[in-house]
RNA sequence: GCGCCUGUAGCUCAGUUGGAUAGAGCAACAGCCUUCUAAGCUGUGGGCCAGGGGUUCGAAUCCCUUCAGGCGCACCA
């Protein structure tokens, strides 16, 4: 609907230019932006003051000169200069009004868009290693990947969610090795244990079943054993925060499959892996990182990042054209070398993005909770989740960006449970479902937009719900180019506090019925819009609260 | 020491290619339920956008610098 303006603009430049009134022939971008201030109209166009320079003219005197051109258009009901040569435009109500058929001719699909056109994404996320519970931070990455794999797709991209398993390495053993030592305590054995194992009450746990299942206590079958019970409670915890995943991949598999093997040899094909001290370095720095890097160890096991160069080098040979890498903030040195490992692919550095999520500290009334797997005395995502509720727990973190810290104090969140942002939300779409419910209880005929009256929308607080329906495609889009969620929420909080403002005032059916019709179908198209976007935050629309 | 992130109302945070008078929620105060759900609405107060320079018609936003907080600088994952 925007293109239609920016037409009109567009056409009345060239034909300045054509009359000679404008000489400027490399046009500065024409970006339409939507005013702030009610004062300035709708939309707001900067061109003048960026042509002032070309022009030789002070901005306003261009600006006269578009606009007279411009006046007489149907769907504008004026335009103005204003400030320092910004002309200000205001749209009729008929502009707005079309929303309401497109959001009823869309449905679901409103708010969709194809900037993706169809690219393979390959999204990765939470990754948490299998040897222990998920925590609070992991659900804080957990909510952003979810939330950006939903608002990726209806951006167009092909998306796949992948969850990579570290099933390979010491960590893995040194779980293996506390489930057997724990074992053995619980035989009365007296068993020293070292710094690098996890001792949480988990591992107790899980020694008591194992005992119990009558398995050999050996490395070999506490082991596994360990490991496939860890994934299963995190695949329980995240599919209880509505989160699930493509594919769990597996690093052990690199290994059995021989992908480490090859990624290796192409590398070193390319002469970018040398060996020194015994060990075989990647020469990282070749492609700006600080140091070089060593995949294969002096003892000749090979580091983790080996594998993850495999990895990284498998999604490639998949066919994704972009790879998202989550990671917790404390990763950010790791991505020198990892972008230096898709340069050294062959691939360009920006198909690798990846994003960071800020560290949460969980406290409980204002007391910092300990969050050490290997101390053993944590909150578990599903202990946090239990208490305050997966939509509100999304919800929270998706009102923040990703990339600054935040607290997240149990008391707080419980405490302000029935006051938290996503109930708002939630009222609002229940509240919708509520007035349709009433208006059918009342016999009132369902008609479509094409068949009321829109005209008799007018009240300025309509107007305004409705102008905020018109801007969710662009918050989508928006939102889906830079990555950032979060701008859904921001959007939301402001379309329900219309609403929920207008509902205070306004009755929506009532005995005059033509406008009880047409009110009707403004609802609809709310409720359209915020049941869609919650569903790209991944957070439910109840009918009724 | 080097690098990354952050610093906006008392608190938690938004602020879209640099735009006009910096916005929400919570907390505080004052009001609003015979009427489609008060998990709501209306109003009031509250700001040197960490400090200092610069870039320009214009800076919370871009550049430099100082300060403060967090994180990272492994042949760990």
């Amino acid at each position: 609907m925007k293109e239609t303006l920016i037409e009109i603009i567009r056409n009345a430049i060239v034909e300045a230019q054509a009359e000679g009134e404008i000489k400027t022939r490399d046009l500065p971008p024409l970006y339409l932006e939507a005013s702030k201030n009610a004062e300035h109209g709708d939309f707001a166009v900067n061109i003048a003051m960026k042509m002032a320079q070309t022009e030789g003219k002070p901005p306003r005197k261009i600006a006269e000169t578009i606009i007279k051109k411009i006046t007489g258009h149907p769907i504008i009901d004026k335009a103005e200069i204003a400030g320092p040569g910004f002309i200000n435009f205001f749209m009729s109500n008929d502009y707005w009004l079309k929303t309401l058929s497109e959001i009823e001719a869309l449905g679901e699909s409103y708010g969709k868009c194809n900037i993706g056109k169809g690219q393979k994404v390959l999204l990765e996320y939470v990754s948490a290693n299998p040897t222990g519970p998920l925590h609070i931070g992991h659900g804080r990455g957990a909510a952003l990947g979810d939330s950006l794999s939903r608002l990726l797709r209806a951006a167009g991209y092909d998306v796949t969610t992948e969850f990579y398993v570290n099933d390979a390495g010491s960590q893995v053993q040194n779980l293996a090795l506390s489930v057997l030592l724990r074992c053995r305590e619980i035989n009365g054995e007296k068993v020293e244990w070292t710094e690098n194992l996890y001792k949480g009450e988990y591992i107790n746990d899980l020694a008591q079943e194992f005992l119990k299942k009558g398995g050999n206590i050996t490395v070999e079958e506490a082991g596994p054993y360990a490991l496939n019970e860890i994934l299963g409670w995190l695949k329980r915890d995240l599919s209880g925060f509505n989160i699930t995943f493509d594919k769990w991949f597996s690093e052990k598999s690199l290994y059995t499959n021989g992908e480490v093997q090859k990624a290796i040899e192409e590398l070193k094909g390319k002469g970018l892996i040398y060996g020194k001290d015994g060990a075989l370095w990647f020469k990282s720095t070749d492609f700006g990182d600080d140091k070089d890097r060593v995949v294969i160890r002096e003892n000749g096991e090979p580091t983790y990042f080996a594998s993850d160069i495999a990895y990284h080098h498998d999604k490639y040979e998949r066919g994704f054209d972009i790879l998202i890498d989550i990671w917790g903030a404390d990763h950010h040195g790791y991505i020198p070398r990892m972008k230096a490992v898709v340069q050294a692919l062959g691939h360009d550095k920006e198909s690798l993005r990846v994003l960071l999520v800020q560290m949460v500290s969980l406290l409980r009334s204002g007391q910092p909770v300990t969050m050490s797997k290997r101390a053993g005395e944590f909150v578990t995502l599903k202990e946090v989740m239990d208490e305050v509720g997966a939509d509100s727990a999304k919800y929270t973190f998706m009102t923040r960006r990703p990339d600054s810290q935040m607290d997240f104090d149990l008391e707080v969140v419980k405490s302000q449970s029935s006051e938290n942002p996503v109930f708002y939300l939630q009222y609002a779409y229940a509240r919708a479902c509520n007035i349709e419910r009433f208006a059918s209880e009342r016999n009132l005929t369902v008609l479509t937009a094409s068949e009321v009256n829109l005209g008799l929308l007018k009240l300025p607080e309509e107007i305004r719900i409705i102008k905020s329906l018109t801007a969710y495609p662009e918050v989508v889009e928006g939102a889906a180019i830079s990555f950032e969620p979060h701008r859904l929420t921001v959007y939301l909080q402001e379309l329900a506090g219309h609403f929920h403002s207008y509902y205070r005032e306004n009755r929506v059916v009532t005995d005059d019925i033509p406008l009880s019709q047409a009110r009707m179908v403004m609802v609809r198209g709310l409720k359209t819009v915020i049941g869609n976007a919650l569903g790209l935050l991944g957070v439910s629309a109840p009918r009724s609260m």
